[in-house]
DNA sequence: TGTGCTATGTTCGCTATCGTACATATAAAT
DNA sequence: ATTTATATGTACGATAGCGAACATAGCACA
């Protein structure tokens, strides 16, 4: 029973969108709309998915949960890709959780249907495998961060990576759920966000971060975000970069 | 012109061996050896694949370089898998260094046999995309790692992967190696081996590692190992741990 | 209007790791 | 055996980030 879903609105997602009418047509008949809050968890880690979710504006946060509660993002997925990769390369589940960083909304698909268009070694295949290889050097980028970069520079990388898939300059998000992405203490967010506030690259208010000089943040961040851009550019044809195309 | 493969040699790597007759026959026919030298460099950074490599005894880091010339390895890849999966993932190339970590051999298909071979959708692309999901999973805790463990933890880590990948005890590296791939000082392995070492879980002498407790190490590593290992032994049939299966 | 919850701000001592500098030991080469 | 290059050991101050504790400010709602 799939709820009808207005074309334009799947054709939010860029993979969707990058499909030719009639492959798209035949994909999104197969698609229902839904919509998230902020915190709602797609998939645990170790859980068979049901479904691919294709955000159009909703943002997810792969995240890894360590044994101790501990907790480091390890990608982000908005309107760029796909929740659920695991489903076409054959493991079904990730150790990961997939959980709403920013509400919205997103497109899903049947974990069979999404299987069944996969085999089909078309376009769709090929776009599948391309975000793929895109999210890997996200998560590659991710960890090289990780282990380089101050935790100043990785909240420029974060807010970016966020601002990029909403349409809004204004990011819904509290210092302590940016911390939790991040692996650090949301001390440390407070004062990188005081930081950049007084750099005036972003307002800091209760709950909110609002980007009001872009140019400014993609110069003060890590060189990390451009070679992910790059790569999403290259594999994809567009970049996620709002600035960089 | 393939220089002719020993079969017995292709089937020390694990994608390989897991093929059935037919296919094995197949593929290999397509194969040829070859064996590498220390700090030998497969790819380079978006450069073009020419074959991919699936190792028989060498080991390969996946390695980003910085534009100041720092490195952090996001992976590494032994007779668990194949260096070249941007070949069908439709990248082409990646934005990491292949570079051998430790000397031995591996075998090489070309770029243009290997996407056809993935073509054909059979159980090698299925090995090929589960290996896929693997090797993401191992980037994946790469990132964690580098976040929230210690030197020391992060230095059992590595020394268990590549013992995994190694028949010996012994590991030919310098700590300046070493110190590369996990992208922190010389100095900081020197004191972690030393740690380790007055643990008596291994020698520590000038350009090798021995395991002499391979127990006490995997007592002594962070989560990241074990669920990695997990992972593998899920998505293809085995793990690698020596001793985990 | 006030009450309480949540988010942010601030401080302090602690630790891991860094950057730098230099000393020593081992292996390889002559 | 001597020399040379390379690997390892050691020390010291600097710093980023941590853990814990507590203060304040903004917002929701009785």
């Amino acid at each position: 029973m799939p709820i009808t879903t207005d074309p334009n609105d799947a054709q939010k997602n860029y993979l969707l969108a990058a499909l030719s009418g009639d492959d798209f047509a035949r994909v999104h008949s197969k698609m229902e709309s839904r919509s998230f809050k902020l915190g709602e968890v797609l998939y645990e880690s170790g859980e068979k998915m049901d479904h691919a979710y294709f955000p159009t504006t909703a943002i997810i946060s792969l995240l890894y949960i360590m044994e101790n509660g501990a907790t480091a993002e390890i990608g982000v997925v908005g309107n760029d890709g796909l929740v659920g990769v695991a489903l076409f390369m054959g493991g079904e589940t990730t150790t990961s959780r997939a959980i709403v960083q920013s509400e919205g909304a997103a497109v899903r698909m049947k974990t069979k249907d999404l299987k069944a268009e996969f085999a089909l070694g078309g376009r769709f295949q090929e776009l599948l495998l391309r975000y793929s290889q895109a999210l890997m050097t996200q998560i590659s980028q991710t960890a090289v961060c990780n282990r380089l970069h101050s935790i100043e520079q990785q909240l420029c990388r974060w807010l970016l990576l966020s601002h990029d898939r909403l349409e809004s300059d204004k990011l819904v998000m509290t210092h302590d759920l940016i911390s939790n992405m991040l692996g650090v203490r949301r001390e440390g967010i407070t004062l990188a966000a005081q930081k950049l506030a007084a750099k005036n690259l972003i307002l800091n208010n209760r709950g909110t971060m609002t980007v009001i000089d872009r140019k400014g943040l993609e110069i003060a961040v890590c060189e990390c975000y451009q070679v992910v851009n790059n790569e999403y550019n290259r594999l994809l044809g567009r970049g996620m970069s709002r600035t960089f195309g």
